[in-house]
DNA sequence: TAAACTATTGAACATGCGTTCAATGTCAGA
DNA sequence: TCTGACATTGAACGCATGTTCAATAGTTTA
């Protein structure tokens, strides 16, 4: 028996068939299956293929939100306590995982509000000592997020490289301890590509304010 | 006109296809028709699209490792002038990045050569005093493939959060800015959180020579 | 009770796809 | 010139898919 209504119970099994084999790839046939209902039904609550796909985005989305506004409350500010809260609702995780993969239009919407809410922890952590001030903290922020979900795109092959199992304890916990190192002290022994790099950026007057127009080619 | 052989531009056609809309939704018809050539001749030279993905995953494949060959020969050590050399090819770039995505055998194989090979090289900038040592250098490794990688796969959003085009001049610019910053000094304050994660991981006794098996569960 | 509306089904439809295949063209070698 | 192998075409086949639709069951409303 299964307390959640129909229509629920079909969104939900699209999640995880979406998060499990991609959109093109899922029919809804084998959704309909899965949710013991025929394929006409589904069409008939979501309109279609697409519409499904809209409610999906809309309620993991949603329901991000809500864990990421809980997580704003309670004040935690490093990324890692957030990839560890987000271990928990897996289906979602795979889903998101799948849509940034098909460049689903809800995984840009997302990527840009963590985008933006990481830029704003990241100035409460300065604030509180615990963060290294950036030169470009926007910069900072989207590159942050997109290893970030960029990491989780690829949990797949990251897991293969450690020998472990994709969404694991294990394998969160290897991440994390790996991520923690590098984010503590860096990869080089010292700054000097930092500093050749800024050599060439100054002499190329490449800074973030006229970032819009390329002016070669 | 054409100097390439037919089969050759066929290939090349697909890349180029395969890696602007991905796998699933790319057409042999359309493939073909890149390509100035019937459907059928598609299929008489693969055999199917399974062979047609092959041969352009050895292709890409051979290629990049051709060009990484040579960096290694050229002593090569840090990962930024890699990610430079790479924007020559981009229709190369385009397709890994979407058989990374897709989850293809190919990305799988790429992915295992380009840590192992970094492994190495970093070995050898520990050695040189260019980098600093790690406690866990294979899982250093994967984690910063699997950044490098993320964050090429998630290249539009990147992109779209930096506001400039896609694999521009201006886009691997701010990437490699925002990257030499933070793989120069981490961007914790202290190393109050990778503390305190040691002594959960010491607690936890979380090792990486019995990570392959799970306790818990 | 009657009517209207919603949920649900199963079959059918249309389309686009990968693939097959017989036919034709092309060209090197006997 | 004849022949055989290969390149190439275009039409057709079969299949899986998203979608439509009339019909049925169930539930609410007047």
């Amino acid at each position: 028996m299964d307390d959640r209504t129909t229509k629920s119970r079909i969104r939900d099994a699209a999640i995880h068939r979406f998060g499990e084999v991609g959109f093109e790839r899922a029919t809804i046939r084998e959704i309909a299956a899965d949710a013991d209902v025929s394929p006409g039904l589904v069409l008939h609550h979501f309109g279609s293929k697409a519409g499904l796909r809209e409610a999906c985005d809309e309620h993991v989305v949603a329901s991000f939100g809500a864990s990421r506004a809980e997580m704003v409350e309670t004040g935690t500010t490093d990324p890692f306590a957030t990839l560890a809260a987000l271990r928990e609702e897996e289906p979602h995780l795979r889903y998101l995982m799948r849509a940034l993969r098909d460049g689903s239009p809800a995984a840009a919407r997302l990527f840009d509000e963590v985008v933006r809410e990481s830029e704003a922890m990241t100035a409460l952590g300065v604030e509180a000592g615990i963060l290294r001030p950036s030169e470009h903290p926007h910069d900072q922020a989207v590159l942050l997020v997109a290893w970030q979900f960029g990491a989780l795109a690829l949990a797949e092959h990251m897991a293969r490289g450690f020998g472990v199992e994709p969404f694991s304890d294990e394998m969160t916990a290897r991440v994390g301890r790996a991520a923690l190192e590098v984010l503590s002290h860096g990869v080089f022994a010292d700054t000097r590509y930092e500093d050749a790099w800024r050599r060439l950026d100054e002499a190329a007057d490449v800074t973030p304010a006229d970032a819009a127009e390329g002016e070669s080619e």
